[in-house]
This record gives C-alpha cells, structure tokens and sequence, in this order.
RNA sequence: GGAGGGGUUCCCGAGCGGUCAAAGGGAACAGACUGUAAAUCUGUCGCCACUGGCUUCGAAGGUUCGAAUCCUUCCCCCUCCA
C-alpha cells in the first residue's frame, strides 16, 4: 500500500517537526494516506484585503512543504464565502464587502499565493464562488443543511464569544458553506485533506462530518497553530498596521526589518514555520546568544524576504539594513526614498512637514512630537527644534537618511 | 412587539451639567540602558497653530451662559418576556 518515495519522508513528520500541527482529525490516516501516493489538500484563504499579510505565512508554508513533498495543492480563494463573513473567532459582526472589492482582491491575493505552490506543476487555485453563487437555496437547505445539527453548532468553542455579543444567521452559515467547499473539492479533485488556521478546527470538522454523512468517506483535517509573538501580539501587526505580502503596500526593506526587529524567544520558532532552512541549521543558529543571535534574525529575515520578494530583493534589502544601520552615509539604494524638489527647499522645508509627508509620522503633530522627544535625525544631525528645516545643502547628491528614532528611516533625495 | 441595560479617543474601561481632549489599564511611539532583543525607568500618545484655535464621546435635533453628561427622534448591540 505505502509508496517508497512518500513513505520515506512523511511530509506529516516535517510539519510536525517544523511545528505546524496543532490538531489532526485522524493521526494515523493523514500519516498513511501520506504514506501510500499522492494526496489532495486544500487551504482557503478568503480575499477580505487586497493583499495577505505575514499571518498567512503559515498555511502558506504548509502547502508549500506538502507540494515539495509531491502532493497537490488547491488553494480556495474564498470569493464566495467572503460575502458571508467568517465569525468564527471575531467578537463584532464582520462588514459586509463589496463584491467587486472581493473580486479585486482576489485577483491581486491569487498570485502570492502560487508563488508558494511553484513545486506542484498541476496546482489548483479555485474561487468558492464558482459553486457557492450558483447555489439554489432550497436545494442546498435540503440536500445539506439538514446534515447540520444547530445544537452542535452552538456548542463549539468558535461561536462561544458570539453567542455572548450577537451571531447574526448569515454568519451561522458559514460554516455550512466552507463544509460545502470542502465536499465540492473531494466531488471534483479527490481532495482529502484540508488544513486551516486553528480557528478553522470546527469548520473544517464540518466538512469532513459532511463528506462522512453523504458518502462514507473518511476525509481528513489539520489546523495550524495561531502564530503570536513572544510577548502576547499578533504575528504581523506593527504601529503601521499589517505586515503585507504586497511590496507596494510593505516595503521588501520594511518586511526584512519586521523580522530583524523579532523577540529573541520567536526566532527558532519562526525559523521553522517561515524558511526553509534544514532543522540542524536552525538548531544552530537557534544556539546563538547575546548579540550572536541578531545574526540569527538576519538569516531569518533574508530567508523570508527572499520566498515573499525573491532573492534579489532579499539581498537589497540586507544589505539597505546594514548600511543604514551600520553608518553609511547615504544608505543603501534600497532604503525606501522619499523625493523632495528643489523648489521645496529652496523655500526653507521644514522638517516637520517632511517627516509627514514622508510617511514617517502619521501627522505633523506626532511628527513635532518626535522631534521633540530627540528622536529625529537627518544625516548626521540632531533635529533640535520643531521649527528647524531642510536645505539644499542639507540632502546629499546621493541622498541623506532621515530617521525618525531608531529603526524607522527614510532616504530623502532630491527629485 | 413588550420590559430593562448599553453604545466614550487603537482596544478594555471610568466619567454622568462647567475644573473633560476626557481617569486608569493595555497596545503603540520616543528617550535612557542594550544587542536594530527582552526587562526596567522616563516621557508621549485627536488635529492644526511657537501656552491659542479647531474637531471628538452611535446619528440628528433641542434645553442651557455652558453637554460626553439633561430632553426628543432615529440607528445599532445585549438580557429577559413574546
């Protein structure tokens, strides 16, 4: 029954190794059905921004090993199903989108998520609503809804805050509508396996209770575990928001800096479940202390850079890092620029308004506070005073770096 | 549909006619210390203007010299009843 090569390396053993496995319907029949040939799996991802953010790394990671391993990948972009709102998880009732809006997001999502699919040359990437609009809905109530028990519904853990706050009827469907996904995916591809965030477990049971209930087959689910930081956070969210997949949303620079900037107690952890770096290397790098381990998160931080923005881009930015940080002059052509005429300067610009303008206060007043605190510098002077501004004289031909505190920057050049 | 409770600045949460841009906590940001880490300490944390102005407390009106605080209507949420 088992096949050689998958038998060999059990991709279930890599994940779990790497520390991807948080529950499993059914340990043993996702190991052997692993084990004996090719397996189908899916991960829905639902398009409710126009670009994901590092928190889909990890099902992103995930299919990507198990697409190494041989397997095939179907990513479910979730056009239909966003329409509905996930309120699994979510303590306030999710807006209501746009459908263009989905579909606009779709189509920018779509291609972040098969650069991590590359290794399968036949991967799938599908939009829920295909099947979900063209649902009839006597039909579906008939023919799927009676297979859901209400009373099992609200047990689950994943309604539980809701059930306090408001769990409005359109939402209580989602569930039944990922089930749906999962039993079109298993009609039409033979997809057995879906993995999902753990706030999925209880949609994703619900699928497989469905397949079960309609034809007898035992197909299988596996949750990651939710990403936080050492200190509590959300994987991702910084005082500017999201960190994005999207370049023109997070610059590659910013996005390295993001992981060189991690808690020291992250790194192996991310090391794992974010690069593809063979274990025995990050043990090592893992074993670095002190001052040693920020090599460690500079490894980390390339090795993800270069799987979201490729290794070019890895390298620019790494090397933008260690020039701006490490004390050259102009920085690196890499560190973001931010564009200043001569006009402006002539006029006497003052550094308050560049500060805003170049993205690196939110507004003149947090701006003048920054200042204030002494945390701004241009080039290699102290802003004293909110009143102080930029001349000609002050931005260098091949440009001067504008900080503001430590670890945020800007190149400022002249247009 | 009925009765009661509630919607406050990013989040939680005080305030219940002036002293409120609004306590406290969290998050975040800056400075110090460090290792572009953590912890700790200090400061900041609506917007614009060099101690003044403007816009905020679900929405719209109203009372008042003056409202987040009182009244009216509306919207939304919660609990119990139907």
């Amino acid at each position: 029954m088992a096949d050689a090569h998958f038998e060999a390396n059990n991709v279930l053993d890599i994940l779990r190794e790497r520390g991807f496995v948080q529950q499993v319907t059914n340990d043993d029949r996702v190991r052997s059905q692993l084990a004996s040939g090719r397996v189908t799996y899916y991960v829905g991802f639902d398009p409710t921004a126009p670009s994901l953010h590092v928190g889909s790394m990890v099902p992103l990671m995930a299919m990507a090993h198990l697409a190494r391993a041989g397997h095939r990948p179907i990513a479910v972009l979730g056009g239909g199903t966003t329409m509905i709102g996930d309120p699994s998880g979510r303590s306030e009732l999710r807006q209501v989108m746009a459908v263009e809006q989905i579909q606009a997001n779709r189509s920018q999502i779509e291609p972040q998520v098969r650069r991590f699919l590359a290794a399968a040359s036949d991967a799938i990437v599908v939009d829920n609503a295909e099947w979900l609009i063209p649902l009839n809905y006597l039909e579906f109530l008939r023919d799927i809804g009676r297979h859901f028990s209400v009373n099992r519904m609200l047990a689950a853990e994943a309604y539980k805050l809701r059930l306090e706050k408001g769990l409005s009827f359109i939402e209580f469907n989602y569930q039944l509508l990922q089930a749906y996904d999962f039993l079109v995916l298993w009609r039409r591809h033979g997809c057995t396996l879906q993995m999902g965030g753990d706030d999925q477990w209880g949609n994703m049971l619900a699928g497989t209770d469905l397949i079960r209930r309609l034809h007898q087959e035992d197909v299988q689910a596996l949750t990651f575990p939710l990403i936080q930081t050492a200190s509590g956070a959300k994987m991702g969210k910084t005082a500017a928001g999201a960190v994005w997949l999207a370049a023109d949303r997070t610059s590659p620079f910013d996005f390295f800096q993001y992981f060189v900037n991690v808690d020291d107690r992250d790194v192996g952890r991310f090391l794992r479940l974010l690069t593809f770096l063979p274990l025995p290397e990050i043990a090592r790098l893992e074993a670095l202390v002190g001052a040693e381990l920020r090599e460690a998160k500079r490894v980390l931080a390339h090795e993800i850079t270069a799987i979201v923005h490729g290794l070019a881009a890895a390298d620019a930015a790494r090397s933008a890092a260690l020039a701006a940080f490490g004390g050259v002059a102009g920085g690196d052509r890499s560190v973001p620029t931010y564009s200043v005429t001569a006009g402006e300067l002539q006029g006497g610009l003052k550094v308050v308004d560049l500060l805003a303008a170049a993205g690196l206060a939110a507004s003149k007043s947090a701006a003048r506070r920054l200042v204030e605190q002494g945390g701004v510098k241009l080039g290699d002077r102290r802003i004293a005073s909110v009143s102080d501004t930029v001349s000609v004289s002050d931005v260098a031909d091949e440009g001067t770096l504008l900080h503001a505190g430590k670890k945020h920057l800007r190149r400022i050049v002249r247009a």
